[in-house]
DNA sequence: TGTATAATCGAACGATCGTTCTATTGGTGG
DNA sequence: CCACCAATAGAACGATCGTTCGATTATACA
């Protein structure tokens, strides 16, 4: 086991053990177990408790996200680039669609009315942002917006397929199929 | 609320009770409450106690499945037919694409391991049925492999888009351009 | 080196967990 | 009408839940 040495290890540690267990099925004992901290360390770091250590964790994927999944969408590289690299981002963000947790862990059970609407803003922020760069390749707006969610509909679902199957190199290969689609149905 | 008057109803409503808390997060005290009956008397009908709920709920949501689904697949009308039929299938079994937790339920938490064979043998024997009937149409067998993926992927990440985002009508957006796509990628 | 404070821990709290016990109700065949 | 049994329910069990307390150890700075 990874020694926890900082506040930044710890919620990364944490973000594993939630994914593991999901956040009903996470209890303190196992949080302790795992990060090799006490119980009431844990609470010295997190004054909220377990509420407030998925928060953190929350929070962290949703930084994450942005930085791998959303801000190539925002550079200024051409088309396929922008694909390419977000594509790449899902892929570390999702570490090879072996995480294909972060979303089930706190879209189920009582962390569900919590973060519904985050994921919901998240979701529709990531496909707007898909229709703006693909309505700048001249695509109509319509198209535009099937396309995008076809785009994050392969995505989520080759996570689904890989984590159901247990085969993890499907995600890779539905990933590739994915550049190779879009650019050859933008770019046509 | 349905007023419970038999077993199959009980097991319908511990299904929806699962569904909406996830197993972990579903308590005897939620189970009383919501199909109201006595804790006592849930343990007449489900001697092995809250496992063996989901059991029940497991092996009924299986068999809807095979029913609704994959026995499509195995009927003797022609291609587009057993597609068509699979996909009305899909969109019984998720009704509407409201319930995508079928799955997550059982493969987060306590339940993982107890149910992660089963789920591999049921996707990847949805996928050999699809690969089977797709061959039949004369398509080599690598390419009957990708498209029967890409027909699942699409189908479980519409389920993961739909709920995230809150937009329903979209599972059914995307299951039409299944049936759109795939007749138009085999029948050409 | 002494001291303030950051960080840790085990023990125990009340509440709730899943489960079991004992008793009571409801219907059905003799 | 009675006897039997399926089906119900409330109360209580030990275990574990998330949380808090009091006290101890490590660290950093004066």
């Amino acid at each position: 086991m990874v020694k926890i040495v900082s506040y930044k290890d710890l919620v990364d540690k944490l973000t594993d053990i939630f994914c593991e267990y999901g956040y009903d099925g996470t209890s303190l004992t196992i949080l302790s177990q795992n990060t090799g901290l006490g119980r009431a360390s844990l609470y010295y770091h997190f004054p909220g408790g377990k509420e407030e250590m998925a928060n953190a964790v929350y929070e962290k994927i949703s930084r994450d996200f942005t930085k791998l999944v959303l801000s190539p969408l925002a550079s200024d590289h051409n088309f396929p680039t922008k694909i390419k690299n977000m594509l790449e981002g899902i892929n570390l963000f999702y570490n090879n669609g072996q995480r294909s947790c972060l979303l089930d862990v706190f879209a189920i059970g009582s962390t569900k009315d919590i973060f519904n609407s985050q994921i919901k803003n998240a979701a529709l922020y990531w496909k707007d942002s898909l229709v703006k760069i693909i309505e700048d390749e001249g695509i109509d707006n319509n198209r535009a917006i099937m396309l995008s969610e076809e785009i994050i509909i392969s995505i989520e679902g080759a996570l689904v397929f890989a984590r159901a199957t247990g085969d993890f190199e499907s995600f890779n290969r539905a990933l590739e199929n994915i550049l190779l689609t879009i650019t050859k149905n933008i770019l046509d």
